[in-house]
DNA sequence: TGAATTGTATTATATAGATAGTACAGTTGT
DNA sequence: ACAACTGTACTATCTATATAATACAATTCA
């Protein structure tokens, strides 16, 4: 598990964000054990508090549970993961479009932008 | 001229896009005077202060530049305007693009997910 | 000339987000 | 039992952003 984090961006949800994805790609496996707070903090170079938020977060989604003195555990499928990704996915898309569209942007210019983009 | 601030993102970066945008497209005619600090921040409903921060970002662009006691004015061709609208267009799709590639999609599944877009 | 309008500057307040440090309580493993 | 780990809670601090309320200086205009 690798941490991309962007400093421009709130930490919290790309915790949340990144957590996620790893469930549903199955790098966390259901129902296993996560790293402790302190650790996943560590590793990503933020405040264990930032941390702890995030994965409070996650377990009102159904993505992960605690047990107190024990630690942080995938739930027992990742169905929430995949839902709650998908819904990221769809969030930022809709969020994109809505930018542009207050840009003056038309929906199928927005879309031959993208069809068009190459890396750089 | 009607303002669509979003209050989940910095208002200032907004007034920045749509006054580039309004000028850009020939709304706010090149040369011409500009509704003072005081009215835009009243028809936007935000602050003069962040007003004023965003026509002295605009400025540095080229976009508009001020005279003191009298107002805020276009500059003499849109060129700039629509240069930084471009760039702000850009940057979105760049933001957009690299974040769902931080959640492990590949750009040609981003690219077929925004050609099957539709507006909900 | 003088009042009104302009840009500009300053100080204070409020909020969200992240960090830092500490403390406590429950669990684990020797 | 005890040490070392867990999650959890709390307070404080820092930053960025926006707001609020003034104040002042330059221009405009009747």
């Amino acid at each position: 598990m690798d941490w991309k984090l962007d400093r421009n961006r709130a930490i919290c949800p790309q915790l949340c964000e990144q957590i996620c994805v790893a469930i549903a790609s199955g790098e966390f496996l259901a129902g296993s054990k996560l790293p402790s707070v302190r650790d996943i903090a560590l590793m990503a170079g933020v405040n264990p508090n930032t941390v702890q938020k995030a994965l409070e977060q996650l377990s009102s989604q159904g993505v992960v549970y605690a047990e107190r003195g024990s630690g942080w555990f995938v739930s027992s499928t990742n169905d929430d993961a995949k839902r709650v990704k998908q819904d990221v996915i769809f969030k930022k898309t809709q969020d994109y479009i809505n930018e542009l569209k207050t840009l003056g942007l038309e929906l199928t210019q927005i879309k031959q932008y993208v069809k068009e983009w190459e890396d750089k």
